[in-house]
DNA sequence: GATCTCTTACTTTTT
DNA sequence: GTAAGAGATC
């Protein structure tokens, strides 16, 4: 069936299509009467009108638009998921569109959730036919159903990127590549590139031109042939693979078309080429940009009714009623019109460009649908001007960009405050003051407030001040809960269990926990298994004819393949019985109960939270199977801790900017401001990462609703060493008029002048101040000790901490802790600590490791 | 095969 | 300052 809609008005397909057509016309709605009359009086009924009450004329227009392709820039704190969820009710209320044609894809499932949320509160529990997802979870969808076209089990393995790298890992060695001149890491990322770029092994393999290219291609190749043996997909398979298969069956491709017609997809700019052909592709019209598409094999009829629908549509202005026309006029019956697309979006706010995000995807958005309607919300509904005029004046400074100024009529507010700290100790200690302040005056509560900062390490000395001052925080990010050790052994049982074909894993849990089959004895199986080109699992049930493998190994190699048919009888008892079975009978668990050291708890603590986490998910879903539980799993990875404001006063948050990025707080620090911090190191001498740096200052500056602070330090120490860094370059980007300085550095700028004069004789002052964070000289890090800001800053030599069991201490990273045991006195003296589940127990020297007796 | 010690290298990272 | 990985030693 179509949902087209036909000239003007009427019904099309059955729909009803009345009002609506000509009022989308006009991307300005002019003037908003807000009708606020009668019109809209039954609440619970799906009210058309309703939808658009309270929208900005621009909003009102994205919401309304039909046809073209439509691209929403929306600036930060825009209202853009309002816009979102609007649109979807409104296709539902006004358009007849039935939920089951609805894709509203996210990047995050912390989004898809909300967005899910919100459409319910519009449009009831019909919001359940819809798929609200994640690309990779409606990857997983597709794949799962159209496996066995593609010649794999539905039961496929997810690999993360730690999975990934462990299985390049196994390759190099294959391939007797120098693990120090081949990173893991490097390849991995490598090969995540090139599958991004839609660039298959093979294609990688013909156009390798150097050494290095051909060695990527190698290992690509090989790790290719590694997972399909493993039955398994890593997470950029998932978007490349759905491609590839909507590309080579133009049945499934069309089956998809004629099921979604509508398709939504937030933080556009955010998306890399394989989503971005992904896209086109379920949308059914291929982009007319030159020479964009990779490998990509277009039906004939989507070029026919590309060309049709960009020829029509050519005055954009009337977009949609054009294409409209145009569709009806050229279609060649039965095939499928191209469905609708929406994409949000704002260049600014790309930050992942270092991960394979492609910026000119919603750069040049019209140039791949000429066709296409933009939309630009600019007034925010978030920040106060001030705090919006000093986003604008940094952004501005890219040059790669398009002009948009956000503009809100939320008045002034009050001044950024700004703050120059001698060192990292007293930045975190001003913020701390400072909240205590704000809460004390009763202007916020602890979980208005957010800070900000580059780096993940940086969230230490925040931490050691708020513990010492008592303020509640919570940490977003660090080591996540699915990246513990005993949480990723527990985990590869269970994939090697839902999938005995995953090697990777159950070369992990080979000898997890240990019973005696070594490397020597793991090469042996691997050896045998290369030459008989069988797979590793199936190595394992031969263990027999192995050469080379001593009877002891093999007694044990039995034992394993014998327990692990023992769990698989368990499977049918459902997941939660898995587990445990799992737990006991490998001796797991066993194995932790009998060390019984602090942190062995803690691990013990660890795996009975994620048995909680499996009861959950059968609660939930009664009928669910292992598979579907470590699906879930692989796709969730950390159910982010970002804590949910329940009106209590609630706890600070500390968190990267990128973390950052989605969310808003009344009250914002943004710490670190020194060039080699933020913007990073790395970034200080390629203009484009620089300017990736940029946005993401944009990105933090605009999370603050009322308040934000710009903290900076002249000394912080970077690798145990202190380094003087130069202020950042955004700070001087803000407007000095919008900056209540409330303490600068000292006048003679000391310790920093002295350091470079002294150590680099010959080097320009100018590039020396960036330099100073680039070079990481020696010169730059001189001890404290000589400078007369000494007794302020960091004392270089520390005092070793005289400590006694039961003592408890705060230490900068890992927070409260508990001396178990001391061994060792003076300099050498050493500490047993134990800090909790989180953290676990610690060995540190004293001499060195910053903790204080409380 | 397990354990200890030493070296190394440290962005960001929605999935 | 830390943690992971490699190499040496028990």
């Amino acid at each position: 069936m179509s949902t087209l809609f036909g000239e003007s008005s009427g019904a099309v397909g059955g729909v009803p299509y009345d009002l609506f057509g000509p009022a989308v016309l006009a991307p300005t709605a002019g003037d908003e009467s807000r009708d606020g009359s009668g019109g809209s009086g039954g609440l619970p009924r799906l009210d058309a009108e309703g939808l658009l009450d309270g929208l900005n004329p621009q909003q009102r227009a994205a919401v309304v638009h039909i046809g073209a392709p439509m691209l929403v820039v929306a600036g930060a704190g825009s209202g853009k998921t309002r816009v979102l969820t609007h649109r979807i009710a409104y296709l539902l209320a006004a358009r007849g569109v039935r939920p089951g044609e609805i894709l509203a894809i996210t990047f995050t499932n912390k989004a898809a959730a909300e967005m899910r949320e919100r459409v319910s509160a519009l449009v009831g529990p019909r919001a359940r036919a819809m798929w609200v997802s994640t690309f990779h979870s409606a990857c997983v969808r597709i794949l799962r159903s159209e496996a066995k076209r593609l010649g794999f089990g539905s039961s496929f393995s997810i690999y993360d990127a730690a999975d990934a790298q462990r299985l390049i890992t196994l390759v190099t060695r294959d391939l007797d590549l120098d693990p120090k001149r081949h990173p893991a890491r490097g390849l991995a990322a490598q090969i995540s590139n090139l599958k991004n770029e839609l660039i298959d092994w093979e294609m990688a393999r013909d156009r390798a031109s150097s050494h290095p290219e051909r060695t990527v291609a190698e290992v690509y190749a090989a790790y290719q042939q590694r997972l399909a043996q493993a039955n398994a997909l890593d997470f950029d398979d998932l978007i490349m693979t759905t491609v590839n298969l909507l590309q080579a069956f133009p049945d499934v491709a069309e089956h998809y078309r004629r099921r979604f017609r509508h398709i939504l997809v937030d933080e556009y700019q955010d998306t890399n080429h394989a989503q971005y052909v992904l896209i086109r592709e379920l949308v059914g019209q291929p982009a007319h940009g030159a020479g964009r598409a990779v490998g990509t094999v277009a039906t004939g009829a989507d070029e026919t009714a590309g060309a049709g629908s960009a020829t029509a549509a050519a005055g954009a202005g009337a977009a949609g009623a054009a294409v409209a026309m145009g569709e009806s006029a050229t279609w060649p019956s039965g095939a499928v019109p191209p469905g609708e697309l929406c994409v949000v979006g704002d260049a600014d706010q790309s930050i992942y460009a270092f991960r394979g995000a492609n910026i000119r995807n919603i750069v040049e958005f019209e140039e791949d649908f000429p066709a296409a309607a933009v939309i630009l919300l600019e007034q925010n509904y978030r920040s106060t001007q001030t705090i919006l005029s000093a986003a604008n004046a940094v952004i501005a400074r890219n040059n790669q960009r398009k002009a948009k100024r956000l503009w809100s009529d939320a008045g002034d507010g009050e001044k950024i405050v700004g703050f120059v700290a001698d060192n990292e100790h007293d930045e975190a200690a001003f913020v701390a003051e400072e909240v205590d302040r704000l809460t004390d005056a009763g202007l916020a509560r602890p979980a208005d407030v957010a800070v900000f900062y580059r780096t993940n390490a940086q969230s230490r000395v925040f931490e050691e001040i708020f513990v010492r001052v008592g303020l509640p925080y919570r940490v977003v990010g660090g080591v996540r809960f699915y990246e513990r050790r005993e949480i990723r052994d527990l985990l590869a049982y269970l994939r090697v269990l839902a999938n005995p074909a995953d090697t990777v894993n159950l070369r992990r849990i080979l000898n997890v926990p240990r019973r005696g089959i070594g490397d020597r004895a793991e090469a042996a199986l691997a050896g045998f298994a290369e030459a008989e080109r069988i797979g590793f699992p199936a190595a394992l049930a031969r263990v027999g004819e192995v050469p080379g493998l001593a009877a002891r190994s093999a007694k044990a190699v039995r034992e394993f393949a014998a327990l692990l048919t023992g769990l698989r009888a368990v499977e049918a008892q459902g997941p939660v019985a898995l587990v445990e079975a799992v737990l006991e009978r490998t001796g797991y668990l066993a194995e932790l109960l009998a060390e019984d050291t602090i942190e062995s708890q803690g691990r013990v603590e660890n795996l009975q939270e994620f048995v909680g986490v499996v009861q959950e998910f059968v609660e939930r879903n009664p009928e669910g199977s292992l598979a579907a539980f470590l699906e879930q799993v692989s796709l969730v990875a950390d159910a982010d801790q970002i804590p949910t404001d329940d009106g209590s006063d609630g706890v600070v948050t500390l968190m990267t900017l990128h973390s950052a990025k989605g969310l808003e707080f009344p009250v914002v620090f943004l710490t670190g401001l020194e060039d080699g911090v933020f913007p990073h190191l790395r970034t200080l001498g390629d203009p484009a990462q620089m300017e990736e740096e940029r946005r993401l200052a944009y990105v933090g500056v605009t999370r603050a609703r009322a308040r934000l602070y710009l903290t900076r330090s002249v000394v912080r120490s970077a690798w145990g060493q202190p380094a003087y860094n130069p202020a950042s370059r955004f700070l001087g980007e803000v407007p000095d008029a919008l900056i209540d300085w409330r303490r600068l550095a000292e006048a003679a700028p000391p310790p920093a002048t002295r350091t470079w004069g002294s150590g680099s004789a010959g080097s320009s002052f100018g590039s020396a101040g960036l330099g100073a964070a680039a070079g990481g000289s020696a010169s730059a890090r001189r001890p404290l000790a000589n400078s007369p800001f000494a007794g302020r800053a960091r004392p270089a030599a520390r005092a070793v901490v005289e400590l006694n069991q039961g003592d408890r201490v705060t230490h900068d990273s890992f927070g409260l802790g508990v001396v178990v045991a001391i061994a060792g006195f003076g300099d050498s003296a050493e500490a047993t600590i134990d800090f909790g589940a989180e953290a676990g127990t610690k060995r540190l020297l004293l001499r060195y490791a910053p903790v204080e007796k409380l």
